[in-house]
RNA sequence: GCCGAUGUGGCGAAAUGGCAGACGCAACGGACUUAAAAUCCGUUCUCGCUAACGCGGGGUAUGGGUUCGAAUCCCAUCAUCGGCACCA
């Protein structure tokens, strides 16, 4: 035998125990209506962030999110909950596309043996999934659905008198087209012409494609777009009942990016062309008296017609100029501003002042009215803007504590502003927006960051739009015509013209005589954006989610007669969502937005997807950097499952630390917990002269000693708070203080060897169902599976103690101890504190000004100085 | 630049107003062994005093504050990580 002895025989029981999880079903949670389904059982819903199938397989970050949901799976189980706890594959992407165009190997292939091997791994770590849930978001029969919902939304529009999403029937205007809550667009795009594709903002970084790091450029191309930024006020108010790090919150709030301001109306000076005027938006209308200039974004439509005629030919470069900047250009050369003068002034409507009105790549057309008033005074990029060409600049804040005016942007007092003179800036705010509005001027106005979601893609590897083109005009295919399968093509690149890899194959397009289908695709976020959902139901034919079982698994958990979804405030939803936080505002956004159009619809119960939501930590490689192949420090989880089995790998994950903390991964770690593990095997067994292993004669049904009660108490009180606050790391401390207090036993108790199994089982569930098996044996007990065995219960009476130790300080500061009775009233334990020789000595000849007690822990002695 | 998180032994960490360093790694010493591995037992924040049992001082990024008492709360500074970055 070359091959290092096994600490114990992991190799033999692991493979075991997968394979009686997977041919007894033990862990499929019945639907409402099906067989077995217990409706006395309360749910817990405990969803990871399903992968995407890589070729490269798991690495080790993946199973750090999926163990600790596993473990919380099997806890929840085992206190009599019935679990939902599924898995599935967000297989369409661009890597599957990618290697499709070098190989010629289609994506479909592909993921197929990505999936597979994925699987093979994760049931290898011995996770609790309901297999027979399993989806993937490339399956016709799971996006046929995710194509039924785009086209719910393309039905919709956002009422703004109800604040919801209703069928486009009840809108009475003339162009339903033009509030679809997915509609069609010439817009500016990312375009990035290596990958062959447009990307959302959100894909591109540093004017970089965040996939494979190419250049991108804009350029307008007609897009389907989702009206995400209709929800922008729900999105951010409706996050507060949610039990998600607040840290997470604030990014969504700050991607959705909220501003309360003005709309102010800047007439173009006589003599120009005519025009309605100029509409800027600003978050401080008491500057407006300082507003001695208008900008306008280079795309800005009034440019042209406003553009004096000695003017024309600059502004005209300066906006060609801009237009073929790509991001890149743009942020980097954001160092210093440039703009040009229109020839035009427009009317400042407080002072009445004529002022100049500039275009310049520092205002975006896509943010507010795309215009805005220049107050050097009391804005940075305006005074950096006034300064470099020259602009007149106006003080019109006071600021409270004598600092120079100019330049200064805080919050002050109204000068130099005939109608909201002296006022302090909030008030200033509210008089000037309503003298304002009185006159027809202007009025207030709230404006968001967040853009409408660009939502198609020129790529193969995608759903296909189930929408047809006729006469220049877009119509949704009928239900019964989904799913909308794409074309086989051997031919995935493309066309390089922007024109989708779809549109090579005429076929295909060719819906009729006169009618043609999309050939864009949907991005990756789709499948993503409902996952959770189809798990609750995933083979229903006729709906996308059953309405009962949808109910069932997505309120609120708690037993029959708890407060139903949104009945207490808690929108309810999956009870716990485990993922990393690179999500944290994609995905969970888009997911978000789309519920509450389905919830608007009436299609679902819960106006939020996702009640709790927990980050796992990043793990770092040993070298404490990030995991990458070109350093070399990947770890490989199959590599360590050989080395020392899926509980051991499973146990350190875990015991590394914090779940939600960044943590570097370290094989002396794993070597340590596998010696926990092997400690817990020899607790139990004892090896044979032939190097077979029996159960120990150690182990007898005999009452446990006071102070082997009093740790198995603490343990179970340990764990199960830990495990309930997602401290495993603690959990595990825990247990390796239980099993070290009884390495050394001549003889241990079964009960208290019973209670250590079922404490271990949701972390290391192999081992525990092997020595359960082994000690069933002997000992026999119902049910024979430890799975199915209730949690312990531990006994407070057991923990308490009759005597305590207290510390006894002086002037704060430890000096000695002593134990006293519980019952010991204070004046008692002052005197046996003060009793102390070594105290009496410290005290002595001072004078005593107080003595604190905290009861069961401390006396301190305060001394006069 | 703005926002957020984090900072504790040689290392991963624990303690969230009351004994700093539980538990694990590493290191060192011991037992078992012909030997090694494995296993079991012990030591390990730091400085000073003591022949020794011990005793005392200091210590949780840095500086200040609140408190009888601070790793924990407050203020400032520094460092690392993450997000946003002309959003008017």
């Amino acid at each position: 035998m070359s091959e290092r002895r096994k600490p114990y025989p992991f190799d033999q029981f692991e493979p075991k125990w997968q394979r009686i999880w997977d041919e007894r079903q033990l862990f499929h949670a019945p639907n409402p209506g099906e067989q077995n389904f217990n409706p006395a059982r309360p749910k817990f819903y405990v969803l990871d962030m399903f992968p995407y199938p890589s070729g490269a397989g798991l690495h080790v970050g993946h199973p750090e999110g999926y163990t600790a949901t596993d473990i919380i799976a099997r806890y929840k189980r085992m206190r009599g909950f019935s679990v939902l706890h599924p898995m599935g594959w967000d297989a369409f992407g661009l890597p599957a596309e990618q290697y499709a165009i070098k190989t010629g190997q289609h994506p479909a292939a592909t993921t197929r043996e990505n999936v597979a091997r994925f699987k093979s791994q994760l049931r290898g770590i011995g996770f609790s999934y309901d297999w027979q849930r399993e989806i993937n978001t490339t399956d016709p029969e799971y996006y046929k659905w995710t194509q039924w919902i785009f086209l719910q939304i393309y039905d919709s529009w956002f009422n703004p008198e109800t604040q919801r999403a209703e069928p486009i029937a009840t809108y009475r205007g003339a162009d339903p087209d033009s509030v679809r809550l997915a509609y069609v667009a010439d817009v500016p795009v990312n375009w990035c012409p290596e990958l062959g594709t447009v990307l959302a903002n959100e894909e591109v970084v540093d004017g970089k494609s965040e996939v494979g790091g190419f250049p991108v450029v804009r350029r307008p191309m007609r897009q389907w777009m989702l009206r995400i930024t209709a929800y922008a006020e729900r999105l951010i108010d409706e996050l507060d009942r949610l039990d998600w790090p607040e840290s997470i919150k604030l990014l969504q709030r700050n991607w959705i990016g909220k501003s309360e301001g003005a709309e102010i109306e800047f007439k173009i000076a006589a003599g120009e062309r005519r025009s309605t005027g100029i509409r800027v938006f600003t978050t401080r209308p008491d500057t407006l008296y300082g507003a001695t200039y208008l900008v306008l974004a280079p795309e800005h439509p009034l440019v042209e017609e406003i553009a004096a005629k000695e003017r024309r030919t600059s502004v005209r470069e300066y906006r060609e100029q801009a237009a073929r900047k790509s991001e890149l250009e743009r942020t980097e050369l954001a160092k210093e501003k440039t703009g040009v003068f229109t020839g035009a002034f427009a009317i400042n409507p407080a002072s009445g002042e004529k002022i100049p009105i500039w275009i310049a790549d520092y205002v975006l057309l896509g943010y507010g009215t795309g215009a805005i008033m220049g107050v050097p005074a009391h804005d940075e990029r305006d005074l950096e803007f006034a300064r470099k060409y020259g602009l007149r600049i106006a003080e019109v804040v006071q600021p409270l504590n004598g600092e120079p005016a100019t330049g200064f942007v805080g919050e002050g007092r109204a000068v130099n502003s005939a109608v909201i003179e002296g006022l302090p800036t909030a008030e200033a705010k509210k008089k000037i927006t309503a003298w304002l509005a009185e006159r027809g001027l202007g009025r207030g106005a709230i404006k968001y960051k967040l853009r409408d979601w660009l939502f198609s893609r020129q790529r193969y590897w995608g759903e296909p739009f189930p929408i047809i083109w006729e006469n220049g005009k877009h119509r949704a295919v009928t239900d019964h015509e989904l799913p909308v399968t794409a074309p086989d093509l051997n031919d995935f690149k493309p066309t390089g013209t922007g024109e989708p890899p779809l549109a090579k194959a005429r076929d295909w397009i060719r819906y009729s005589e006169t009618a043609a289908r999309e050939t864009n695709t949907m991005p990756q976020w789709a499948g993503s954006c409902w996952y959770y959902l189809r798990f609750c139901d995933p083979r229903n034919a006729q709906r996308f989610v059953g309405e009962e079982a949808e109910r069932y698994w997505m309120g609120r958990a708690g037993p029959p007669g708890a407060p139903t979804a949104g009945s207490d405030g808690l929108p309810g939803g999956v009870d716990l969502y485990v993922g990393g936080t690179e999500h944290a505002v994609l995905h969970l956004l888009y997911a978000r937005f789309w519920h509450k159009v389905l919830f608007d619809l009436g299609y679902l119960s819960t106006p939020e997807p996702f009640q709790r939501l927990v980050n796992q930590g990043i793990i770092l490689g040993e070298d404490g950097q990030k995991m990458s192949k070109s350093r070399g420090n990947v770890v490989n989880p199959d590599e360590v499952i050989d080395a020392y089995g899926a509980d051991a790998f499973r146990c350190y994950e875990m015991f590394m630390g914090p779940l939600e903390q960044m943590k570097p991964w370290s094989m002396r770690g794993v070597e340590g917990v596998s010696r926990f593990l092997a400690r817990v095997w020899r607790l139990f067994m004892d090896e044979t002269q032939a190097a077979a292993w029996e159960l120990s004669p150690r182990i007898q049904e005999i009452a446990p000693e006071k102070a082997q009660g009093k740790v198995v108490h603490a343990t179970i009180k340990k764990v199960t708070e830990d495990i309930e606050s997602l401290s495993f790391n603690t959990a595990i401390s825990q247990m390796m203080v239980f099993v070290n207090a009884f390495t050394n036993a001549a003889v241990v108790p079964v009960s208290a060897m019973r209670t250590l199994l079922l404490l271990l089982n949701p972390f290391a569930p192999h081992i525990t169902s092997e020595l359960w098996e082994k000690m069933g044996a002997k000992f026999p007990i119902l049910p024979p599976e430890i799975t199915s065995h209730p949690w312990p219960k531990y006994n407070e009476a057991l923990l308490v103690e009759d005597e305590v130790e207290l510390i006894v300080q002086v002037n704060g500061k430890l000096r000695d101890k002593f134990r006293a009775s519980l019952e010991a009233t204070e004046e008692e334990l002052k005197s046996a504190a003060l009793a102390l020789p070594k105290i009496q000595q410290l005290v002595a000849g001072k004078e005593i000004r107080k003595v604190i007690i905290v009861r069961k822990k401390l006396v301190n002695i305060v001394l006069a100085s």
